[in-house]
This record gives C-alpha cells, sequence and structure tokens, in this order.
DNA sequence: TCCGTTATCCAAACCGCTTTGGATATTGCT
DNA sequence: AGCAATATCCAAAGCGGTTTGGATAACGGA
C-alpha cells in the first residue's frame, strides 16, 4: 500500500518548514547544500513524490499535452497517428509532460478543445490532419492554446508553428523517376485529397506531368482512405483497362501492398511488368529497409515527426513571446524493387 | 482569450456561495430548483468550467486511466494497440475520464507505473501485452493502484481482472478446420511466444494436431513480432523445402499478407494451391470484410477490447469491494478466400 | 565595534474546488 | 400556537502543493 506520505509530513520529520522543503526539492538556491542534502535523503527513504494536482493547480500548469482525435479517424490515419503519437510521447515523457489522449464524437472536436482550454486540462495541444477547410487553429488561437499542426494549414504557413514533410515536391520527383523510367500511363492512388497533404501530393504528381507535357488522366487518380483493400481494388479495376497504367504512385504502404496484391492476381510482377512507389512513413511494423526495399518510396518517419512537433510544442509553451516556427522536412527518394523500366 | 472565471466570481455574481452554486451544479439535492436553474444559466452564459485541476485535488481522484507502453514497443503489438486504445478511450470520455499514456524508457515501466501511484497521476491503468515471466499485477497490487489486464497473466487469472480472448480455442478451431480440408502440412507463424496469447495459440495448434495423432513439424513453427516481412520471408522459405506446407496459421494479417506476396513470387495461388488462415484483430485500416472475407480467419474486435477492458477498469474503481472480474471472448472463425482442400 | 549584506529558513496566503458542520427559514403536525 | 422536521443556503476548513514577504543569524567591510 502506498502510504502517501506529503509535504506537511515530510517537513515535520525533518523540522522544517514546507517552504524549505519545497524549495529544496526543486533546487532554488534560497538554501543551504548541508540541508538540501538532509531533505533529499529524508525524501528519499520516505519516498516521498508530491502530488501532481496539487502541484498543477499550485503552479497554473497543467504539465501536459493533449491530443484530440475524433471517433471515426479516417481509417488511414491510425497506424500513421499512432506512430506520431509514440515519437511525440518521448518528447513528452523526457520533459516530464503528461500526454492526454481525448477519443471524441466527430461532432464534439471543437468541444473537446475548448474543455481543455477553461478546465485546464492541457497547456497545449497538437492538430492532426489538417483539412483544406480548416479553421481549429482559429478556435484555438481564440482560446489563447498554444498549438502545433502535424502538417500544414493552408494559408495559415506563416501564423502558426507546423511539422510537415515537403509532400509536392516529393511526389513530384517520385513521377519524375516513373517519367524517366519510360512510363507514361501512370496511375495516383491517393489519401482523401480534402486533407491537405493529399491535395499536395497529387499537385507534385500533376507539376511532374505538365513539366513534361502529359496531363493526369482524371482515370488513372483515386482517392480515399488509404486501406488495402483500396490499394487492390482500384489497382485491379485500372489494369483491366484497354489501356492500362504501367506504374503506380501510391500514398501509403498499406495501399500499395493492396497494388501489389493485384498485379499477383492478373499475373503481373512488381518491379517488372508493373511499377510501384509508395510513400513510406516509416512504419514499425511494416519496414520497408534492407539493402534493396521492397517498395521505391518517398520515405520520412512520422515518429520523427511526432518527436519534433512536441520538441516545437514545448518550446512554445516555454516561449510564449517566441513567434511561430516549423520544421519542413524534405522526404527521401529511396529505389527499391518496385521500380524499373517501362515494358515497351 | 479565455476569461478564465472561476467558481468565486460565478458565485458573486449570483449573490451565492461558493458551496451552493457547486452543488447546484453538480446536482446535489439541497438547493432548490429554482436556484439551480439560475446557477446553470449563469454558468452557461459565463462559460464556467471548473479548473479539472483543483476538482482532482479536491476529491482525491484524478479521473484518468493510465495506460505505459515501453518505447520499444514490440513492432506487431503497434497497430493492434492503437485500436485498443481508441476503443478504450471512448469510453473513457463517455465517463469523463482522460487517458493519459506515457512512453517510457524500457527499463523505466516499473518506475512509471510508481510514479503514476505516488504523483496520484491516474485512478488505474491497463496493463498491455502480458508475458510468461510477468509481475506488473504485483507491482501494481503492493501500490494500490486499480488495474485490468488486457490478454491474461498466467497463473494470476483469477486474482486479476482482465479481458482476453479464447487464444488457444481460436487457433485449434482454426487447425482443425485446415486438418478437415485435407492439409497436413501446417506452417505456423506466430507472435513471440514469451507473449501469452502467442504462447496458447501455439498451444491450440499443438493441441489440434495431437488430436489427430499429428504432431508439429519445428520446421514449420516460426515467432517473431509479426510485420510483413516476417511472413513473406518464412513462408518463401518453407515453401522452398522439399516437403513444404500446403497452409499457413498466421497470428496477424499483417504478416499473413507477407505470406500471400511469397506465394505470388513463387507461383502459387491463394485459396488453392496454398490455404492461408490469420488471426483478425479487426483493424479499421486493414479491413478483412464483405460477402467472402480475403482472407478466412479467427477474428475478435480488439477495440471492443478495449471498450470493454475500460469499462471493467472504471467498474473496479467505482467499486472497490467487487472482486475482479474477466470478460473471455470468443473469436469467430469465419471462411474467406483464402482457404481451401489440400492439392494432393 | 557597528551596520548593511547575504544566507537560511519560516509563517501564511493562495491556487480553485469540494465538503463538513451549522444557521435560518419553512413546513407539517398535534 | 408550539416544536420537530425539512428545505436552503453559507462560512470555513480542507486537498497538497508553490510562492510572497518577512524574520533571524552569520558575515564582511569601514
Amino acid at each position: 500500500m502506498s502510504k502517501g506520505i506529503n509535504l506537511k509530513e515530510l517537513s515535520q520529520r525533518l523540522n522544517l518548514s514546507q517552504t524549505t522543503v519545497s524549495r529544496a526539492l526543486n533546487g532554488y538556491p534560497e538554501v543551504s547544500a548541508e540541508t538540501r542534502k538532509r531533505v533529499a535523503e529524508m525524501a528519499d527513504t520516505l519516498g516521498y513524490a508530491p502530488n501532481s494536482q496539487a502541484r498543477r493547480l499550485a503552479t497554473g500548469r497543467s504539465m501536459a499535452i493533449g491530443h484530440v482525435i475524433p471517433r471515426s479517424i479516417h481509417e488511414m490515419m491510425n497506424p500513421i497517428f499512432l506512430e506520431f503519437i509514440a515519437g511525440a510521447g518521448e518528447t513528452y515523457s523526457d520533459h516530464g509532460y503528461d500526454m492526454i489522449i481525448s477519443v471524441v464524437e466527430d461532432n464534439q472536436e471543437e468541444e473537446a478543445y475548448r474543455q481543455i482550454a477553461s478546465r485546464k486540462k492541457a497547456d497545449g495541444v497538437i492538430i492532426h490532419g489538417p483539412a483544406n477547410n480548416e479553421n481549429r487553429h482559429r478556435l484555438l488561437k481564440e482560446l489563447g492554446l498554444p498549438f502545433v499542426v502535424h502538417g500544414r494549414i493552408p494559408g495559415a504557413e506563416t501564423e502558426t508553428s507546423w511539422v510537415d514533410l515537403k509532400n509536392q515536391r516529393a511526389f513530384e520527383r517520385a513521377t519524375n523517376l516513373l517519367l524517366d523510367l519510360g512510363h507514361s500511363r501512370i496511375a495516383l492512388l491517393n489519401g482523401l485529397e480534402h486533407m491537405d497533404f493529399a491535395h499536395r501530393r497529387r499537385a507534385g504528381f500533376e507539376a511532374a506531368l505538365t513539366e513534361r507535357g502529359l496531363s493526369a488522366d482524371p482515370a488513372l487518380m483515386r482517392s480515399a482512405d488509404m486501406t488495402e483493400p483500396f490499394g487492390c481494388d482500384n489497382a485491379l479495376e485500372m489494369l483491366g483497362y484497354a489501356d492500362p497504367p504501367t506504374a503506380f504512385l501510391v500514398s501509403s504502404m498499406i495501399s500499395a501492398i493492396g497494388v501489389t496484391r493485384a498485379a499477383g492476381q492478373v499475373g503481373l510482377r512488381t518491379g517488372k511488368d508493373i511499377s510501384i512507389i509508395t510513400h513510406d512513413d516509416a512504419l514499425s511494423f511494416l519496414p520497408n529497409s534492407g539493402e534493396v526495399p521492397i517498395f521505391t518510396c518517398t520515405r520520412s518517419s512520422v515518429r520523427y515527426a511526432g518527436q519534433k512537433a512536441a520538441e516545437l510544442l514545448l518550446d512554445l509553451i516555454a516561449n510564449p513571446a517566441n513567434g511561430p516556427t516549423s520544421l519542413h522536412m524534405d522526404a527521401e527518394l529511396i529505389i527499391g524493387q518496385s521500380t524499373g523500366p517501362a515494358q515497351t
């Protein structure tokens, strides 16, 4: 059973005031080295640990970061979200912060933020999955709640702090690689395009095509939650065309796996008869590494993004005066087994 | 900007004592209906919300549930873990609880629990991924921290609360199905067997074989983190045997996908030349549904498990006197496209 | 030796809410 | 009418820390 010793008892045992004990433990200078040592030892042997609620109340800081995720979070986001969370969580615990996650009804997201602010549940929040018509940042600004965006809010790049990768550039490079390999019928299996990242990826895809005087064929572009069947079903359909694509650019490993399944079903060899480039978030349960990875990919660790976003946020909380900062990461373009020259 | 109105100010505006206002808002009977209404309205228009830290300090309950996850959480658990968390999170927010997640250094797990207890960070915790030599439940008992296990702790089934599925039975049934289809060379691609769930699944697999006078071939059993390459690589190797397996029993959809990839590479048709049964946690980004699912599987929603585990825990916290309870769920055995009679 | 510093430590206020122990006004009964 | 029971409401005491505003003692320089 936890004895539950508190500051008062501890100070009595030491014949000291609560003030002194508190200061000794928190490293304030107005306490002698000897006393500090005595306090530390007694605290240790008695197993004293400050009650976090009390401390939070007294200091006014909740020492927690909130993440609110809508109940029906879009499917594809799931594993990516977790990986991000894991990264952010590491940073938090390194800095003594708690991570609190609120899973809320879809229409309750705003209310959740309001509660976090009014009940002082967290000192800041992270915005996940910014969309095209985003307004969470306005709400948070109004609430005076510091925040960092994972991704970018179109039109608010300079007034918000964010961590994002260069989605457009990544997909532009990937498309160029496919074009260089001689592919001209390239399919795009993208995430939901009202999400900012997907929107940018498509822009990159189209830009590369336009650059070469080509234009994207609407029949070869699909957009949805990036599940495995999404990849398989659409690839099957497209491969049945009279003029089928010879390459696929896919926004997620999960869907890319679906594409390979489709290819297998119709007897096409991935990397030979058909090429695939996927974005790789470096999810730990879906490794795509080794000398020659399974998939040629644009890769960027979302876990790292989580760490960095958390760092930016904690920094923002510690120095509210600092203006917004952001981290704009490049994705690596890595050659794997899933690409090869177009068959003619 | 959040005005940050508090109880004191609210009560002054109403010409009432804090006591009365507090009681009115919290539904205590010693306040007239009229007053209660007046208070509610004023609170609403002024946007009053109680400071959660203060409330927690005063009530002594932190209204939060802790989940501590080691930094290097085994790969396969990742997506499953998130789905569980999502389920639990729904229950928490329905009951006004917060979910706090601590991502800690592997050797800091015990310390994390101690801190949760001593600093009163949470009213209870969930134990994830119980292993064979488990002792977290002892620590938590010693700390007086209520908990529920996701899975079972061998030897502590009656003294702890837990939510688990009948892993052994599920895999025994799956194996029997394969045997009924005429397969006799069956491979088992399992999770890490020091994890309780994997241990039980293997037991079920072996029991079914033994029942028919067969015995498991060690060359056909593998155990590791359930990644996609784990499935592919091992399947490739086994399919190269002189006496290759004709069926695979796999502990995770992710690895099962790897097996199909391997099959494709060596020109075998899944469901015809080779059969696969996988366990399906019903992950949202890996749907295996439809009239005829891709994979024949043993299915059990881990999200549901999360909801239920959370319910048990909140119940345990509310009624500490109640003894341990548990939920032992059956997995469904669902026929999909990945199984067929053994080719002779 | 005297006095302004400096080093240590403490009493008490405060953070914002809940809850105990009344006080006061009504109501119900005899 | 007289009195116990009931309905309402309040002052004040926590909850367990942090922090302000001194008080006291030891120190250092003229």
